[in-house]
DNA sequence: AATGAATGAGGGTTCATTCAT
DNA sequence: AATGAATGAACCCTCATTCAT
């Protein structure tokens, strides 16, 4: 795939477009959103001020398109998992990783987009609603749903799981591991400290239930008392 | 202590002080950060310009001091909680609670003067250690780290924890949650939605129950005692 | 060659940039640097404030530009001058009078802007050197050696002169000079006041040796004897 | 007549008055009169804000009061100089000398308030007349006056002098030297330097001796004599 | 006489966006 | 399609001066 876009050119005009986007994804990330002009993503893409209005109709549109390009990144990694066949310690792990790795990226530039669109382009969280933003983020973290109740139909974690709390413990949680690991900078111990958060994530899914054991013993006694009840009928028999 | 305080009236200078902290806070968590001009704010407190710029050298000297007034109260609360006679699972939940609570005010100040302020002020992630920032941080999270390693003292939990993945865990969880309760306006389940949050951390902390192995393994005993017995019946018929 | 300049227009930028010069250099000389105000620049030059911003990167360097401006007109004019096939004297008033002429124009806007520059720029006489306004003034003063030291070839003046101290009177009696024809409103006699001011310096370049008298009686009385002597032999002979 | 005034000690306010003027005096010289606010002023001679218009009626007005002390004393220093025997010669080479000692003091404080004075309160050269700055400076300008005037009538000069060209050679060299001196930090060797400004004034200054010309006739008479005897004898020979 | 909080007009500068070329 | 000069409102911040205490 990779290949035949190679092989086929660009068009002038996706070239351009896809330069500006490396542009600005390049100097956003190194310089915050806030701090990047236009002037400097023209200059540094290479073509005038005008132009860049030519293919994004405002910076925040700019903004937009690089949010969302990010986010198809992430689904289509996402997605590409999901497809492989793998049991689901792997896949939560697998995720998470990947999920790491791109936000991360450019100096967390995603991270910082995602704030700046939301005070930019939203006002805040109240009018996430609807908004493209959510929509993208619905449809990446339908992913992670899909891996818990594939989970759970194989039979590999519990039944009565809190989807949603999960979700928020597995994106917040590793949001917080990527500001941990720049701040150590500790990105080349990434894959374990990844593990050590998806893991009590992991024990919670398939704990057992505290109830567990006494059922068993119940369970026990109730074969025990059937055969109990099957020695007396053979004796009489 | 509120009390007195409240009694006793502020001097004019700390009224002063009060007031455009009050109207900045106010104002940020309406329109951001960025959209909010010095002049809105002093407006907004009944003062000149010129006069907000007595009492805060800058506009980010301004953020600053509100986020380091929040983080004063998060760890006071937090303190607070620490402080009363809890069983460890019940201080999580009043702990996430606190934390929610202050962070969504105003319409999620917290959480979007923190990016602000890493942007603008450090310029993202990679200079945040030393910053007055991450020393508050530290001294707040130093009360989720303290709740924990009590929790092990009286044997609620396990020893071998991973402090810092809970950590990421627990505030990353909650500040994701935050999200959801505002995309779903849901605050008044607010109480519900944090314990369903804390319920998979604290289920992963839990020790398993101590006895279980031996009653699994008499369980296994009985089983196999009636298997036995059944398979000596079959044998005879 | 100057008349081809003027006969070909200027592009519209170096057109607008002269407007701006022209209209910076007028007010300036009208109200001095701290007075005038950047819009009132752009009024001025009938362009809008951003637009003088993309042709001077600040007001400082705005001054810098007509500072340059002035300095590389001084040199042109004086360079002129030692070309022209003249005495010594007569170059050294002419060099006066170009110096007085164009440092007085626009009420001693040169004057005065040396002065703000040093003060805002480089923030006293410390550190003048090595910046750009010593090297124009450093390439301006040369011609005025220059003319010094071909008197001097010529036979005109005396070998023994300490040239930095007749720089600092030539350019400081003509700066004074400017001063007082400010203060009496005499530039109509402009050129008989340097005379009067280069006149001295130009006695003190040629001045008699005071032992010279001595040395020519001594002269006479050597010839007198060798006279008497060469009689006396005559009349042996 | 110091010791006197030491020993008097003066009144709370005319001390609070010279503590300002000595604040603005030093801060001024180290930053230049517009980089210096009145706070720092106020600051540095440990009195509040509103107390200094108490004693200056306003930045200009201290301005004025600086450059009058200066004036003041440069005065002084002149007319002291002038009440001692000395001949003419020694009188301009001390007169120099305190000039440029004053006015290079405080980084060359006295030449950069006169720009600053003549370009905030006068408004540029054109307005100078009448202006107590000007009154300061003729009555300072006297004193050479004076000491030429009076070389004039002990005869040591001669009596046909451009006063007024000389009075700007003499502080306009002066000036310039004082930057020279500023430039290549050369102020240990000052008194070498004034002198080499000041002899080449001198020297157009002097008279001829009045004999000069009867001694060159003489001389001239004594060769045609000698030629004619010479050509004599040739003749015979 | 002394304070210092309050003022507010105005400073230089920025920058996303437009539009004539 | 591309340019880049022009815009102008708005930005944060300064500071001499005032005046109630």
């Amino acid at each position: 795939m990779t290949d035949v876009a190679a092989q086929r050119p660009l068009s002038r005009s996706a070239q351009r477009e896809a330069d500006i986007l490396e542009a600005a994804t390049h100097l956003f990330g190194e310089q915050g959103f806030h701090s990047v002009t236009t002037r400097k993503i023209a200059a540094s893409a290479g073509i005038s001020e005008g132009t860049l209005f030519n293919y994004f109709s405002s910076k925040n549109e700019l903004m937009r398109a690089i949010l969302e390009r990010i986010y198809e990144e992430l689904r289509e990694n996402a997605s590409a998992i999901l497809r492989e066949e793998l049991d689901s310690r792997t896949r939560l792990q697998l995720l998470a990783e990947n999920h790491i790795q791109v936000m991360s990226r450019d100096n967390a530039l995603f991270m910082r987009m995602i704030q700046a669109y939301m005070n930019v382009d939203l006002g805040g969280y109240t009018r996430i609603r609807g908004s493209v933003l959510h929509k993208l983020n619905l449809s990446y973290a339908w992913v992670f749903d899909t891996a818990v109740q594939e989970a759970q139909q194989r039979g590999e974690v519990r039944d009565d799981l809190n989807l949603s709390a999960l979700r928020d413990l597995f994106f917040g949680g590793l949001e917080y591991l990527s500001r941990t690991l720049f701040l150590h900078a500790a990105f080349d111990q990434m894959s374990e400290r990844v593990s050590s958060v998806v893991e009590p994530l992991w024990q919670s899914m398939q704990a057992l239930s505290p109830a567990l054991p006494d059922r068993l013993e119940q369970a026990c006694e109730r074969v025990e008392a059937v055969a109990r009840q099957l020695e007396q009928q053979a004796g009489k028999a």
